[in-house]
DNA sequence: GTAATAAGTTAGATGATTCTAACAAAATCA
DNA sequence: TGATTTTGTTAGAATCATCTAACTTATTAC
């Protein structure tokens, strides 16, 4: 009924619509690499099967129907990543491009175990949400956190996720024993390049650079 | 470099030259449920890329790096199969069409945590050998094996694997608890359509048809 | 050993997914 | 406001995987 390659379309533009409600041909061509007019076509595709909004030079938006479906496979992607990193002992940096594969098996049962041999995950292993077997996302909370580097000194708080996590970044953070449910206290920040001193668990001084703490997503304590 | 349909090609291709070392159009077209003029390019494509030994209205084989890459597929598929059974606790008779998509999963690392995490299994849950990362197959025991259908009255016999099995077979055995391992003993043959009655385990006396006995593969005790 | 049947091949078409080149509309700059 | 740049669209082509129709070669039946 729907292809891996039109859900990779969806899923694409349901992270990108996640902040705005909408997105533009150009930014779903570029986070997917792949040129404008194949983009294109293929929104008037998915319009065709009532998955996406599709008006001439207006910004995309998924229908209720795409953005369900979208969220099924995000489901899939995520419960995934969790089961690589819980019960197969993969690091969190390693999950992403096995999940990306695996999230178009079609197999509810499949899933159904994993999700029960989990014992019902609401996140996944870098701190996003499960959306559950409806397409619905827990946000409440989630879109409570705060980027860490939106944080002033001398203020603690609890890394509860990571923002469009790249390997590099999570390698960095493996480095630096910086694991989600860590307590940060942000010791102080350079005026200059908005640099910041944390410490954290036996970490006494750690130096982050804006680049960095721009991705962490913490809660106050 | 290999795309996920011409791997199943390939599959197909192993199995059926798997007894007389080649097979025919007709048969692979029958065996995929795909035309046959479809099924002639697709041999003439794998031809250009080194897999398949193509000559016009000859016998199709396939080449030593045809027989490779389709054993590594084979590979995945009863590594996934042993792992859906051993570690999520799927049934044998559930996890053929699973396997079936996770087969083309582009992660070596992926297929080896698998076999660490199954101890680096030999067979898979059906009795099959599994080949090992070179694309070699142990079929020294396999080749042993015989049919039930022709052991003779009195003989008792391990059972060791069932052959190309389908759903129904699989339900079928797990209706009488007949598993890998029984130890069947043959009380009687039926002379009007060669159906056996067996006894093993605590089963005393289970009435089989000789297509039922047809695939079950075991070993002289 | 011809006639009928089965198997294999060629030719041409279709839908899916991608591209480049060219053009049109919208947004930005001066 | 008019010129320039960016974004979006249309047109046309390529590759992959499939099909049907028509033809050819091989096998089987009488
Ligand atoms: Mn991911
Ligand atoms: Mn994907
Ligand atoms: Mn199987
Ligand atoms: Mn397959």
């Amino acid at each position: 009924m729907i292809s891996q390659t039109e859900e990779n379309y969806l899923k694409a533009l349901w992270n990108l619509t996640s902040t705005k409600g909408e997105a533009s041909v150009n930014e779903l061509s570029k986070q997917l690499d792949i040129k404008m007019p194949t983009v294109n076509s293929m929104m008037k595709r998915l319009a065709e099967k009532g998955l996406v909004n599709y008006e001439s030079y207006k910004p995309l938006k998924l229908t209720d129907k795409g953005k369900k479906l979208a969220a099924l496979i995000i489901r899939k992607h995520r419960l995934t990543e969790m089961y690589l990193v819980e019960k197969m002992g993969f690091g969190w940096e390693e999950v992403h491009d096995i999940a990306e594969q695996i999230e178009h098996i079609q197999s509810p049962a499949f899933f159904e175990k994993m999700d029960e041999l989990l014992g019902y995950p609401k996140i996944d292993p870098h701190g996003s949400p499960i959306p559950d077997k409806n397409g619905k996302v827990e946000t409440e909370q989630y879109i409570r956190y705060i980027k860490l580097s939106d944080c002033k000194e001398g203020d603690t708080v609890t890394f509860m996720a990571v923002s469009h996590s790249s390997d590099e970044l999570l390698k960095f953070l493996n480095s630096r024993d910086l694991a989600l449910g860590s307590k940060i206290k942000v010791k102080s920040i350079e005026p200059f390049d908005e640099s910041m001193t944390v410490s954290y668990a036996s970490r006494k001084a750690e130096m982050l650079s804006n680049k960095v703490c721009d991705k962490l997503l913490v809660r106050p304590v």
